[in-house]
DNA sequence: TTACGTGCAAATAATTTGCAGTCCC
DNA sequence: GGGACTGCAAATTATTTGCACGTAA
């Protein structure tokens, strides 16, 4: 695949590090999980390596391509254990193909109709001026603009 | 492209205003899908009866219920032929459970966490005041907004 | 009539799960 | 060492497809 979208400047997270390794260890500690071989594996893959979007096909892939020894049983558990330590964001496109980024940062998505690329668009450059009110008894988690976009004839 | 209505502008002399099942089959001829039994039908639950956001599923439950004969896998094609002909939208849930909603009006979705509930939005009660320029030979389709709630502790 | 539509069941595709073996703390 | 984690394969769930028959134009 080419990496297009993948090219990036980097954000917060991604410090210059001494030892990225280690740091994902760390994230992983902050949240309760295990620091396996498997997780901080796939963690650097995400939060070290500048990767932003993946299926679980694509990570599975990249995994092999870095020799990183895992399943792909374990990746869907990895990548919902992620989820659910809130260090991964889930993007659920048409077509029944989940996407996962990493969530240090507040943004919303290009989608490529036809295509299943994302792209990301960095939160200051939506602005969602008005919000309703939750209905009684609910509250916001968060807001998710997807801009779905159409390549033009030419 | 969203000037539709279910109030459409007089094509023949044949609209009968009031019977629910002569709008259906026109709306469809109208987008050239040929008006057959089960697409007149299943457009009637959709378009006249006031439901609005349905899976596969709750739609061939809906159907039963009404005695209209079809078959699961017929739901599924007249789902995506009204998606593809524009009468109905698709909104992708996480939980790889599809949902589609008339798409005579602009607004967008309040979902529940955890359940698999779906509350309209109003468009005017959302503004999206700034959307940032596509990327160069594309164009935006359309914008989705999706506000997730998460119950309240109480 | 005749091409298009429908139903059934089997086929895919994405994801989850049960369980035996493995590894981190 | 012990409980959490992993891998494999089988199970689930959502959706699509091939093909014989039915039906609208």
């Amino acid at each position: 695949m080419s990496g297009l979208t993948t090219q990036d400047q980097g954000y917060g997270s991604n410090v210059r590090p001494g030892c990225p390794f280690h740091e994902v260890r760390q994230k992983l500690r902050r949240v309760g999980l295990r620091p396996t071989r498997q997780r901080v594996s796939l963690g650097w893959v995400l939060f070290a390596k500048g990767q932003r979007h993946v299926s679980a096909e694509m990570l599975y892939e990249e995994a092999m391509k870095e020799r990183i020894p895992v399943s792909l049983a374990t990746i869907y558990n990895t990548l919902r254990q992620f989820t659910e330590a809130g260090l991964l964001r889930e993007l659920t496109l048409d077509g029944a193909k989940a996407y996962f980024d990493t969530a240090d940062h507040d943004h919303h998505h290009f989608v490529v109709e036809g295509e299943n690329r994302v792209i990301d668009i960095p939160a200051q450059d939506i602005d969602v001026a008005a919000l309703p009110a939750p209905p009684e008894g609910y509250e916001i988690s968060r807001v998710d603009v997807v801009v779905r976009l159409r390549k033009v004839e030419g």
